[in-house]
DNA sequence: TGGGTGAGTTCTACGGCGAAACTCAGGGAT
DNA sequence: ATCCCTGAGTTTCGCCGTAGAACTCACCCA
């Protein structure tokens, strides 16, 4: 006689993680909210879903049977009544690594379900071609996984690509100007390499998607992202939906005219957010001023300590940046507006004439604008390349 | 032995009309997009909602019963198979009316269920109080209501009343500067005057909401409008919503930085929206280029002749207009920017300029601004405040 | 005139939901 | 100490909206 595995099935202990894509509707969405809320009681759940109580015991007894949620005892209790027993995820329980490529460079992390950065790597591109560049990360993925004990490889669920380029919806890489990459089915390719999904996204979205489920905008419905490094990065969120056209995600703001007394750029603009607001013409317009090559940091620290060049230099940076946040709190109306990249301590540095460029450009009677400085680096990239990660894991679907 | 309504009810032949409101989720859905996209067959809207044929027939039978939707014999047939019978709302079994008011007038328009306008209407504003012009508005709509004799005033369902200002939920006006209100209830006092559901609105986002429904931008989720007139109007929808922060529609877009060498604004700034792209401002700097007092139609007439200064207006308003388009579609990517207000015959008239700026101050790889200029008068206004109307008949919510 | 095609109908089974009555675990007043 | 109050979570039951399958319908074309 067979025992058929609907004998065995129920008598498993739950185990950790569990499937998140065949979810139905309400399950899924009360399971996305515990991912991104943290432990939330089945009552906040209800009231938040407008859901019966009845249907909250229905619908989280899977989640906690397959492991998928936890109960916790957590410092959530009413003033008065019984105390709750809050869901939760269990964030060890998936492991996923992001990775986000630069013209040089790949830079790794691993991270749990939530996001939380685990381990960082990076490798140099010497091979920038696909095969090179696949097999480069390729190997970072395999080493990022094996180098953490207590994971092991079978805990990564997904690996994440990003970078700056429009990318398709099969993970192929349509168009990459540092890379002079066009048509490139990455995601295949790496998938072939490793075994595991992998999911190839802009890395200007998946920075802003980061924001919106682990960063810095949290709970907001509606906020901008403006990243200041190689180039000058936009994403945007309205309606907890990331606006996410044909044009979106991929430099196309960099000729936005900030300064018509500003230096030129190639195409003949004056003061346009690339000549104006990136690390090159920072460092560029620093060197020419001051008659040596500087660095970026170096013109940073020089106006702080009063350097008239650099201070000049950095201000005219951060009005023309001012203006750009204005312009988008102008016409985009944000909650909040969240900078960031790894030149974004010009916003610091610069912070006086960044915010009064942003008062002189508003009109005196709108709401005051939400500015959020992330200090980032390019381990942030890379974790936005995770979430992109997550988030399909989670949802099924890249977006 | 007395008969129930029961008994009666059933025999009673489709009336035109049917409730809205009471509608449910996949039903309502079902009538609304009937009621935006003209006749659609049954099969159409079960592909649309990804519902399946025979819950198509549960759910439209109701709405046919109720007179709520009718059958209609179109060319909508396949190429093959049996012909469709398309569904489609009886545009005249229900009549609404606009009221736009500006400060010295109240501009009114009677309109179908579709937003079609049956008949116009307008009065000045000599008292400006809050109940003087809630008297004059409620002559405006009985007048309105009875000329049109064949509707007469069962037939109108709901008043919708727009201005330049902030509206409350509940109608109130908490602040309109043109008529100098602060906190008024004008949903009430007209309500309790003409025993109507009156639904007060923000004209701009009401605008905006008849573009989407009803106007150029039918079938656009993503789209903004920017009107020129006594001031410079925005509205912005993304992903198929209004875009409704508290800053949304009161004019705030009027210190919007466009030109460093133009003229200045009562806030000190050179060459912001409102100090170059309103009527007054095109009409001061032509009168004083020609030292002699012009009306706005006569600069743009002027322009056209060839005068020099007229067109040196004209052009810098249009370049004006072309600057704060291309920010809008850098910063907002929509699939389309409509032009619309009383002074927009500006963007027909310096059409070149417009076009040289948006070009000029857009990435060369972003993909082409699809911008429709809409001739609109105080009718369109007026028509906007019905739609807004009708959506809150239809929606039973004003957004 | 009969088969092919896609529109629309009828009937049935199922699954998700709310409502109501219930149990549970604390806090505070007597 | 104990009793009620409060709010969390559970159980049960019945309703309603849905899909699915088998069906009819109306038109075209060979």
């Amino acid at each position: 006689m067979t025992v058929g595995p609907s004998a065995a099935a129920p008598t498993l202990p739950p185990r950790p993680g569990g499937a998140w894509t065949p979810l139905t509707g309400a399950a899924h969405r009360i399971a996305v909210a515990v991912l991104l809320d943290g432990p939330l009681p089945r009552s906040e759940l209800a009231r938040r879903f407008d859901l019966s109580p009845g249907s909250l015991t229905r619908l989280s007894r899977p989640l906690l049977d397959s492991g998928l949620l936890v109960e916790t005892t957590g410092a959530y209790d009413p003033t008065s009544g019984r105390p709750t027993r809050p869901l939760d995820v269990d964030e060890s329980s998936h492991h996923f690594i992001g990775v986000k490529l630069t013209a040089t460079t790949a830079h790794a992390v691993l991270t749990t379900l939530r996001a939380r950065v685990v381990a960082a790597e990076e490798a140099l591109l010497l091979d920038t071609s696909p095969a090179g560049v696949a097999a480069t990360v390729a190997d970072l993925v395999r080493s990022l996984a094996s180098e953490v004990a207590e994971v092991g490889v079978d805990g990564v669920r997904a690996v994440g690509v990003s970078l700056g380029g429009r990318v398709g919806e099969r993970g192929e890489v349509r168009s990459a100007r540092y890379l002079g990459w066009s048509d490139v089915p990455l995601g295949e390719l790496l998938e072939d390499l490793l075994g595991l999904p992998v999911v190839v996204d802009n890395d200007m979205l998946s920075l802003t998607r980061a924001e919106q489920w682990f960063g810095a905008a949290r709970r907001c419905d509606h906020f901008a992202v403006l990243t200041i490094g190689e180039g000058v990065g936009y994403g945007l969120v309205v309606h907890d939906e990331v606006v996410d056209p044909p044009d979106a995600g991929v430099g196309l703001l960099g000729h936005f005219p900030l300064d018509p007394t500003g230096p030129l750029c190639p195409q003949g603009h004056a003061g346009c957010a690339d000549s104006l607001l990136t690390i090159s013409a920072v460092t560029a317009r620093a060197s020419t001023g001051l008659r040596r090559p500087v660095r970026y940091e170096e013109v940073l620290d020089l106006a702080l300590e009063g350097d008239p060049v650099a201070r000049r230099v950095v201000d005219d940076a951060a009005r023309g940046l001012g203006r750009l946040v204005a312009a988008v709190g102008n016409l985009t109306m944000p909650q909040k507006v969240v900078l960031s990249g790894d030149g974004i301590r010009l916003a610091e540095v610069g912070r006086a004439a960044l915010l009064a460029q942003v008062a002189a450009d508003r009109n005196p009677l709108a709401s005051p604008l939400d500015i959020d400085v992330q200090q980032t680096g390019f381990r942030e990239w890379a974790r936005g390349a995770a979430v992109t990660a997550i988030r399909t894991f989670v949802l099924g679907t890249r977006a």
